[in-house]
DNA sequence: CGATCCCGCCACATT
DNA sequence: AATGTGGCGGGATCG
């Protein structure tokens, strides 16, 4: 085997170490040749060569479908191959040339292979590997800054876990499946529970994401972080985004519902607060590291490749093909639970290996498994870090509460100048911006995009599929069966079929539901539950309980880990107090989702389609086309680069931009429309187009109830969960519209509504026309971090009763929620959607055209009808009330 | 030309 | 200060 094709050798570089330069050059064959030369072999080295070399014929072959899954048990296996492969290719000089280490070669998600195809996937309980970074790198031929890639992500799934400093332990997939079920969990608590019961879209995953993101994600970040990496809790801050961003990232698989996420919306949703920065850059930067993770998770047979066909174009996506839910939490793991089929390949192992890990340890509670799970790293740093914690955790209640609270009172602040200003004007736009900025900035996809963002949003398409599908997938969770089940069975579906126009499915979406997310369990504490409960139909209480169970436990569980820190995220959760409000509050982001779209889980139809990626990813895309479309009105010529910049940077064509942070205040304040509010957003992707309608004044709140239920439709279309995070005026009169929009109108809506009032309390209402918004943000003027957005759905009543009563202080949060509940469901059914929706619906649409945006508008309009449909348009109303 | 993403500078963290 | 980590983004490749 002479061959050490010097090509794939040179790669390689047996020799040594980092220090070998690795490739400067790599192109120039000849160095290459001469390197691997010189190198006596070691088996070692031969075999690295074969796998480097074998990876990429191999990656090739197999690229056709899926990516790998070859390696892992097969080192000898690949080994022949490649040399065999290696021999032919190799054979001339020019096939070196030819060989010679492309970018493919070197690609990280072939690098990752070969890492892991060093490491059995299941090893032996008791043995354990360590893992010496330069060892490796030099191995592999890499730099050491590569490793840094691939093991953060790895530790970010637990296959690994740093023991010091140059060292890594190799744990395997045993954990994998807890992991991934943790991370599910932490995303539906965070996320989740709206994206459960949208179905449709992602918008609301997104949104939520994006809302959430970032409390929840600190704080799943915290608690994983701290079982495993404590550094990076110790570390500070910057703590290591890679293995954040993949834990989201992954999170965002598992709770979506139809698998696939694309990457500009991960990105979006990824992006954080950064606010400032936003820009363009900051979301191609983001993209990049996603490549990078993608790679890893690519190569560990956790998704794959896929393209999103949206109406504008096709995007890359990602599909995840590893285990998928873990629907029972609980039981399943033990057994084992066929946490799915995993990969499709052979890994099948996996399972072995994992009940009897399940069995082993741990598994008992998920919390359990996350904290209890990694001995080693967590010993260590945790001691590190953990010091300050009992102060931190503290705020940490607050939770991120610093952060929050500062960004919740800048918004606050915001919100109030606007208002005032506004109020000059009258219109009180608020500002989402400074929303967005923070946090949700992200994502909030303008329903306005010109091009796609409307459409998208309305999902015209999705109806259907979209439902069915959720449904399906819900089931899964505890929660989401509860919730689901019971509700909304069928009636929305039918119902809205009937309803719209052509649209039934559309109905569906419309159509909310009042869900006993676990969220609401939680913001309702207690008292809410049994509300719920009642108000749901719920099929089984037994369900409704487990959803609360559940909800309460995730985070638990997810905070649970030893530390406090993790405390500071979770304490709110627990279980075990009573504060209930303080979950609430903490969370309240989270749980707000009150009412959601129905979902008919049951219908078996629905079910069928469930996957159909088709469908989802479809949605998928239009998410991310308005994210990333965002641009919307202004620069809907531009060049997608440009606009996105423009999005990200200008906040508004008309307004300027001012700078980054605050700029999205200013555009708050600026007193734009006559009639109506834009704003756009500016914290990144997010553009949000906000029309409000100037008329009314804040004052609107009045509205409140009596409108309420009207309102919900008709007022306010918002699209990204940015909004959620702007108080949103409406006007009054906007919301008697109700009338008449025309459903191509699109999604972008009117809101309407609020009045802060003043804001004083603010609270912040979101509606989103689809998706909903969590409001976490809302806090305007509180800012609390806790607040809660409550997604209303119907905001309504909730909306006038928060608005108007709000206080910021009070607990309103769980009333509110709890009013939204009844609001729903105050009707005998809940689901009625059907009433309810068309007139909301027509709301929607009339609102819109009413409203009649600016360019904006025209654009969405044109584009697509957002329809109205689709989504449900959900409001949500955010009080937040603070304090 | 847009999608990917390698490469390595450089800042920050840890030792 | 040295070394470990890893954010970050220019710019090369790929498709």
């Amino acid at each position: 085997m002479a061959p050490k094709s010097p090509i794939k050798n040179e790669p390689v570089d047996l020799s040594k170490q980092k220090g070998c330069t690795p490739e400067r050059n790599p192109i120039t064959p000849v160095k290459l040749i001469d390197r691997p030369q010189p190198d006596p072999w070691t088996p070692t080295a031969n075999l690295k060569m074969l796998v480097s070399a074998a990876s990429p014929d191999m990656r090739d072959r197999e690229k056709k479908k899926e990516l790998f899954r070859p390696i892992e048990n097969s080192e000898q296996s690949d080994t022949p191959d490649a040399l065999q492969y290696d021999m032919v290719d190799d054979s001339t000089v020019d096939e070196f040339e030819k060989q010679r280490p492309s970018r493919k070669q070197k690609s990280l998600g072939l690098l990752c292979q070969k890492f892991l195809a060093r490491y059995p996937s299941y090893p032996l309980s008791t043995e354990k590997t360590t893992i010496s970074l330069d060892e490796v790198a030099s191995i592999l031929g890499v730099e050491r800054r590569r490793i840094y890639d691939i093991v953060n992500v790895l530790e970010s799934l637990q296959l690994v876990s740093r023991v010091a400093k140059n060292q890594y332990c190799w744990h395997g997939r045993h954990n994998l499946g807890q992991t991934l079920k943790t991370l599910q969990e932490a995303g539906e608590l965070q996320y989740g529970e709206l994206m459960t019961f949208f179905q449709h879209k992602e918008q609301d995953l997104e949104y939520r994401f994006v809302e959430r993101k970032k409390d929840s994600q600190d704080r799943l970040l915290l608690d994983f972080s701290e079982p495993d990496c404590t550094s990076a809790s110790a570390n500070s801050r910057k703590d290591k985004s890679l293995r954040i961003m993949s834990q989201k990232f992954v999170m965002l698989f598992l709770v979506s519902k139809t698998k696939i996420v694309t990457l500009d919306v991960a990105a979006k949703i990824l992006i954080e607060e950064t606010q400032e920065t936003v820009d363009y850059s900051k979301f191609k930067t983001k993209v990049r590291r996603l490549y990078d993770i993608a790679n890893v998770l690519t190569s560990l047979g956790l998704i794959k490749k896929v393209h999103v066909t949206e109406e504008r174009g096709r995007k890359p996506a990602f599909k995840w093909i590893g285990p998928v839910e873990f629907p029972v939490k609980t039981d399943e793991p033990r057994g084992h639970s066929p946490i799915s089929d995993p990969l499709p390949g052979t890994q099948k192992g996996a399972c072995a290996p994992y009940q009897i890990y399940a069995t082993g340890k741990q598994r008992f509670t998920r919390h359990a498994s996350f904290s209890g799970a990694q001995p080693c790293e967590g010993a260590r740093r945790k001691v590190s870090s953990e010091p300050s914690s009992p102060h931190q955790e503290r705020q940490a209640c607050t939770v991120n509460s610093d952060d929050y609270c500062s960004k919740m009172i800048n918004l606050a602040a915001v919100c109030r100048q606007k208002i005032e200003e506004d109020s000059g004007n009258e219109a009180c736009a608020t500002k989402p911006t400074l929303n967005s900025i923070r946090n949700p900035s992200t994502t909030s996809p303008l329903p306005l995009h010109p091009v796609l963002g409307d459409s998208d949003f309305c999902v015209n398409p999705l109806p259907q599929a979209v439902f069915p599908v959720v449904q399906a997938d819900v089931p899964s969770l505890s929660l989401a069966d509860e919730v689901s089940g019971p509700q909304a069975p069928h009636p929305s579906t039918p119902a809205a079929s009937k309803t719209e126009n052509g649209k039934p499915t559309l109905l569906p979406n419309q159509s909310f539901l009042c869900f006993p997310s676990s969220s609401l369990f939680m913001l309702c504490g207690s008292l809410q539950e049994n509300n719920l409960c009642e108000t749901l139909p719920t099929p089984g209480d037994a369900g409704n309980r487990s959803g609360k169970a559940q909800a309460a436990v995730p985070p638990a569980a997810c905070q649970k880990r030893s530390s406090h820190k993790c405390a500071l995220s979770s304490a709110p959760v627990d279980d075990e107090e009573p504060a209930a409000k303080k979950q609430t509050m903490e969370q309240s982001d989270v749980p707000l989702a009150l009412v959601v779209p129905k979902k008919p889980f049951e219908s078996p139809v629905a079910e069928s389609t469930p996957r159909s990626g088709c469908t989802s990813a479809v949605h998928l895309g239009a998410f991310h086309l308005d994210f990333a479309s965002p641009v919307a009105p202004e620069a809907a010529d531009k060049e997608s680069t440009q606009e996105q910049e423009k999005w990200f940077q200008n906040k508004n064509p008309d307004e300027p931009s001012p700078g980054k942070e605050h700029i999205s205040q200013e555009n708050a304040h600026q007193p734009f429309l006559p009639q109506y509010l834009y704003v756009q957003p500016t914290a990144g992707l997010s553009s949000f187009n906000f029309l409000l309608p100037a008329n009314q004044a804040p004052g609107a709140v009045s509205l409140a109830a009596s409108q309420l239920p009207s309102l919900s439709v008709p007022c306010v279309m918002v699209p990204s969960a940015a909004l959620a995070s702007f108080p949103l005026v409406c006007s009054p009169t906007v919301t008697s519209p109700l009338s008449p929009v025309p459903d191509g109108s699109f999604s972008a809506a009117a809101s309407v509504n609020f009045s802060m009032s003043g804001l004083a309390s603010t609270t912040p209402l979101f509606i989103g026309t689809t998706a909903v918004v969590t409001p976490k943000v809302s806090p305007a003027s509180a800012v609390d971090p806790q607040q809660p957005a409550h997604p209303a759905l119907h905001l309504s009543p909730v909306l006038a009763r928060s608005c108007g009563a709000v206080k910021p202080d009070s607990p309103a949060c769980m009333g509110h929620p709890v009013t939204l509940l009844k609001l729903q469901q105050p009707s005998s059914a809940p689901l009625t959607p059907k009433s309810i929706r068309p007139a909301r619906h027509e709301a929607f649409f009339k609102t819109p055209g009413s409203l009649g945006n600016p360019v904006a508008w025209k654009k969405n309009e044109g584009s697509q009808t957002r329809n109205t449909s689709s989504v449900q348009r959900r409001l949500e109303i955010s009080s937040t009330s603070p304090d």
